[in-house]
DNA sequence: AGTGTTTATCGTCAGGCAGACGACTATGAT
DNA sequence: ATCATAGTCGTCTGCCTGACGATAAACACT
């Protein structure tokens, strides 16, 4: 197959971001509004165009921190400092997925603890966090009672795909920790869990498999009461990024 | 961040193929020998340019069913036919991978029986089986004496990637009998697991892990006895397509 | 101060599964 | 006939999980 580099087809290239996060016990995705054609007034993932000179993953941290002011670090290493997990999702290419031109979207999905940074976009008007339920539960209506139109685009099954890598990736590593603080209890981090799955967990195996697992939590020695009850230990996420055995999401 | 369609970066975009299968106990990569700069006389993945009215995924068949002549099946389903497993690997996106221009690939993932079709891209000198070991120890030498030189462009990393797809993979889904013909035997189910992992195995528990999970294997009656010794059974793959709980591979 | 509520943490027990490994079976090779 | 090879069935032990009882330490009442 030679090919002749002055020959192509030319494409746009695109990073759009699933930024998830747990708020109120609901796993909630970052939306913005859209202010042109096609799908304008819809709501979508925020992405942009990929620059000539920088990576696909530099091009999706400078979307994500345009949008969050989070700054991203690698999927090696673990969420020590206030950044967010970013990692590749997945590329959407269908000739037919933007009716302007040709486009290929390379999909990031990125987690984030709630609201280090609570200006989503910086206009607060255009960004919302939006429950995956509620975005993916297609044709429903918002609390505010605003439909809930489907996500512009192919980015309700970006986003779907992107919470279904979630919801795995946290049952064989311990990704689950980018969703909170620095510091944070065995509740908290067990709230997560049941919020990503939307199921109900024992605490009590729940506290026993997390705190039992090598390199998973490290405590800080520090205690906090900001749940109510008992004060519980402090942990900060340990350097095992697999967890193996892994944790068992219930079935059904 | 408004943006004008018809000023865009313009990229190339490319589907790479990592096609793996099983040879004489060795997980072997599809290699292409190049014919033009850069990179001219080395060994690569086979891959060409995505065509401006086709998707992603047709791209990687068309591509796959050019190589090789497999046809491909969607990775929902499971391998019934004689055709491979497909599905989209990871994008990559360095601005300097490819000295000529700016070139986006997306990799793609390709699981093919041992040599249902003995043409790999029907000029068999520029095409080869080659093992992943031999591959991805950079700079040893073949088992002709000829040196093993670095895949071209970032084209190791990307094999590094598939087969640590693959790798992780047939722990948790029924993939590994993607790399077996329709029929097949227990045993031969089980050297795929010790040829992609690089370990033993013990006959005795593979037997009832495999057998014993419901929807992984239906038998269809019929005994071999090509591996010699004692007659064993012939299985077809099931309907399950994941495995729960998983395939445990041995650790170190 | 006492009582109830909430959350955290420790313990116990039974069932399931995996690793180690013995035993037996059915072929082909010598 | 004997051996080598590969397949198949069992047994046993240890670990992990799910179910769930019990205790501990805070706060909000009255």
């Amino acid at each position: 197959m030679p090919y002749d580099p002055s020959d192509y087809p030319p494409f746009a290239v695109t990073v759009d971001l699933v930024v998830l996060t747990v708020r109120r016990h609901a796993l909630c995705a970052l939306t913005v509004r859209r202010g042109e054609q096609p799908f304008q007034g819809r709501w979508a993932l925020p992405g942009g165009f990929v620059r000539q000179d920088e990576d696909l993953s530099q091009a999706a941290a400078r979307e994500l921190a345009e949008e969050t002011g989070l700054t991203a670090h690698e999927p090696s290493a673990p969420a020590q400092d206030n950044g967010a997990h970013l990692e590749q999702l997945a590329t959407y290419g269908d000739p037919k997925r933007d009716p302007r031109m040709r486009v290929v979207s390379v999909a990031h999905l990125a987690l984030a603890p709630d609201l280090p940074a609570p200006r989503p976009g910086g206009d607060a008007n255009s960004a919302r966090w939006a429950p995956v339920e509620e975005l993916l539960d297609q044709g429903g209506y918002g609390r505010d009672g605003e439909p809930v139109a489907l996500l512009a685009f192919d980015h309700a099954q970006i986003l779907a795909d992107g919470v279904e890598r979630a919801r795995s990736k946290i049952e064989y590593s311990s990704l689950a920790t980018a969703f909170c603080p620095p510091e944070f209890t065995v509740g908290e981090l067990r709230r997560v869990y049941e919020a990503v799955w939307g199921v109900a967990l024992d605490p009590r195996n729940f506290h026993r498999k997390v705190t039992g697992t090598p390199g998973f939590l490290v405590p800080t020695g520090g205690t906090t009461t900001r749940q109510g009850g008992r004060p519980a230990q402090l942990f900060r996420a340990g350097g095992a990024t697999l967890l193996n055995p892994p944790m068992l999401r219930p079935e059904v």
